[in-house]
RNA sequence: GCUCCUGUAGCUCAGCCUGGAUAGAGCACUAGCCUUCUAAGCUAGGGGUCGCAGGUUCAAAUCCUGUCGGGAGCGCCA
């Protein structure tokens, strides 16, 4: 419909049709119409002011409307046009009633990595930020065609590893790992020597010997299936899980050879390995613009393997236009930079990065906090699905339906981690995450539940067929936001931002609810229609939600 | 000290990329609506110097500069 409009003006005006394009808005109220056009810039050639430029221009237009549009009416300098609601409800409700209404066939190769959380532990809230976040970008992109790989990194060489194994005692459990991990890492931090036992442990795994090597991959083992299971609880899954030990050794050695070639690695005076990275952008965000890659002992860094791994996942999808994702905390910011850096000297391209903030501990006197894994400082993702279900459940058995308390828990948690822009901290305060009340997972799910509701009490009439009848406000406005998913869609992949969902998709039920509540549909004179209007909603708010990770029901 | 992100109603957030018409929601608060499709809902109301100060523009929450508050980071952690 749009297009409509920038085609009539286009005919009327010297102005390239793209121009035009960008300029239409949205009126701020229905009364004024469904699409505007400010004349301020037709002002200016026309030498008049934008409020006559705009009566002359809608005397030229309004000898001759096309069918869509209704009528045009000038209000200062805009000129607003009504478009003919029964031709713009026809052609949205043909388009959101089929099944994969949104999606495209793009048909790209993109490797996405995600979660990659520390193994030591059961993840807490601020971390399950990235699961989220990464997977409904997982579904974006599939969503839109293209073959998606996902892939979890796990950081095995690591200190916190290394302390874990230190108090590791056999038959230790999951739910014992971060007791432990708070345990050691107090002591380790108040006694010097036991940290040199750590550090010599560590150095012991990357020397591949055989016992301790056995004891790391035992606990390693526990923590990931641990994080497995419940990732898999909230419908996040891998395809593959990428062992950083993997990249211990020769595989690093021969890069850092390669690297050297670039004549920008050198030894400092401690006899560290260290790429010069002063030429960058780096130089003014940095005391001093390096990158460590290797200790003075000769082995291999975090950083060096890190690269290592992304090159072979470039390699993965060289050739074939695909694309590298990769979904990292804001306190990655510097460290990704540095890796990118890196690779562009090695002649290769950098994934793509979504950094997102970290959620912040809001207390009773309503100070936000950041949440520590050494201190305990935290909300674990687990203990926070627990009081989620406990709170549906007594919501479900107030009104005595058939609701899945796991699905509304998953739905409540993953909405409230994905309503907010990614850079942007989310403060978490039990009161506001248990209130399943109005911008909230479960509203949604409702919103969904009610609709079919009335789909199942419907009986479909033989041959019934529906004529498109005048529209009411409610019926317009939910058309409209109906009609508007696929952008959205596409605006939440071309940013690598689910938000745009989100707040979509809150938009959508709070519209279907206002028609809902001023339109009864079973019963009515335009019963045919407006069943049509319920399914054409709860598909897309389906597929909406979809996207975001989240289940929907026919009860609650 | 330097770099990045952020500041919009009492609280939690949209809107900023791409400047335009009275700045929108939710929670909380007040008053209504269940013998019509699920009240996890709907309607109405109060509540805003869009952190602050400059600048650009016919027009600034939106762009630029400065400043203050919050978050993140800045050499052998991952």
């Amino acid at each position: 419909m749009r297009d409509v409009v920038s085609d009539l003006i286009s005919k009327n005006t010297k102005l390239r049709k793209e121009e035009i394009e960008k300029l239409i808005e949205i009126p701020p109220g229905q009364e004024m119409g469904d699409y505007a056009f400010p004349c301020f810039i037709l002002a200016k050639t026309l030498r008049k002011n934008p409020i006559e430029a705009s009566l002359k221009l809608s005397r030229k237009i309004g000898k001759k409307l096309p069918k869509e549009i209704q009528k045009i009416e000038n209000k200062g300098p805009y000129l607003n046009f009504f478009v003919d609601r029964k031709i713009l409800a026809k052609k949205a409700l043909a388009k959101a009633l089929s099944e994969n209404y949104g999606s495209e066939k793009n048909g790209e190769k993109i490797i996405i990595e995600h979660t990659s959380v520390n193994p030591n532990a059961s993840p807490h809230v601020g971390r399950s930020r990235n699961s989220i976040i990464g997977d409904s970008i997982v579904r974006i992109l599939k969503f839109l065609g293209n073959k998606v790989e996902i892939h979890y990194y796990v950081n095995d060489v690591s200190k916190q590893i290394a302390m874990l194994a230190l108090v590791y005692k056999k038959g230790d459990k999951f739910q014992d790992m971060l007791g432990n991990y708070i345990k050691i890492s107090k002591k380790v931090s108040e006694n010097p020597d036991l940290e040199k036992e750590v550090f010599d442990l560590l150095e012991k795994f990357e020397s591949k010997d055989k016992k301790t090597v056995s004891l790391f991959k035992e606990i390693v083992g526990i923590c990931v299936d641990g994080q497995k299971k419940i990732f898999e609880k909230f419908g996040i899954k891998f395809d593959y899980f990428d062992y950083e030990s993997e990249y211990v050794g020769k595989y690093s050695e021969d890069l850092l050879k390669k690297i050297e070639a670039t004549g920008k690695l050198f030894k400092d005076d401690e006899g560290r390995m260290v790429l010069d990275l002063s030429h960058t952008k780096l130089m003014r965000k940095m005391k001093s613009p390096v990158f460590v890659l290797a200790r003075s002992n000769g082995t291999g860094l975090y950083g060096l393997r890190d690269i290592a791994y992304t090159i072979e996942k470039l390699n993965k999808i060289k050739g074939n236009k695909g694309r590298n994702i990769i979904v990292l905390g804001e306190d990655q910011k510097l460290y990704f930079e540095q890796i990118a850096e890196s690779l562009k000297l090695l002649g290769y391209s950098s994934p793509e990065v979504v950094h997102y903030s970290f959620v912040l501990l809001q207390d009773s006197s309503g100070k936000a906090k950041k949440m520590s894994t050494r201190r305990g400082e935290l909300v674990l993702l687990e203990d926070f699905y627990d009081e989620t279900i406990k709170r549906a459940s007594l919501e479900i058995k107030k009104r005595k339906t058939k609701g899945y308390p796991e699905k509304i828990a998953v739905g409540a948690i993953k909405y409230a981690m994905l309503r907010n822009d990614n850079d942007k901290n989310i403060i978490f305060s039990w009161e506001h995450s248990l209130n399943f009340e109005g911008d909230s997972g479960p509203y949604l799910q409702y919103s969904y539940a009610r609709a079919s509701s009335i789909l199942k009490k419907f009986k479909a009439k033989k041959n019934a067929k529906y004529e498109i009848p005048e529209l009411n406000e409610s019926e317009t406005k939910l058309i409209k936001i109906i009609s508007s998913f696929p952008e959205v869609v596409k605006k939440s992949s071309l940013n690598l931002n689910p938000s745009v969902i989100a707040n979509y998709s809150f938009q959508l039920a709070q519209a279907f609810n206002e028609f809902y509540h001023s339109s009864q549909v079973l019963g009515s004179e335009e019963e045919q229609f407006r069943i049509k209007l319920v399914e054409a909603f709860r598909n897309t708010l389906k597929n909406s939600l979809f996207l975001l990770g989240i289940e929907v029901m026919d009860e609650m």
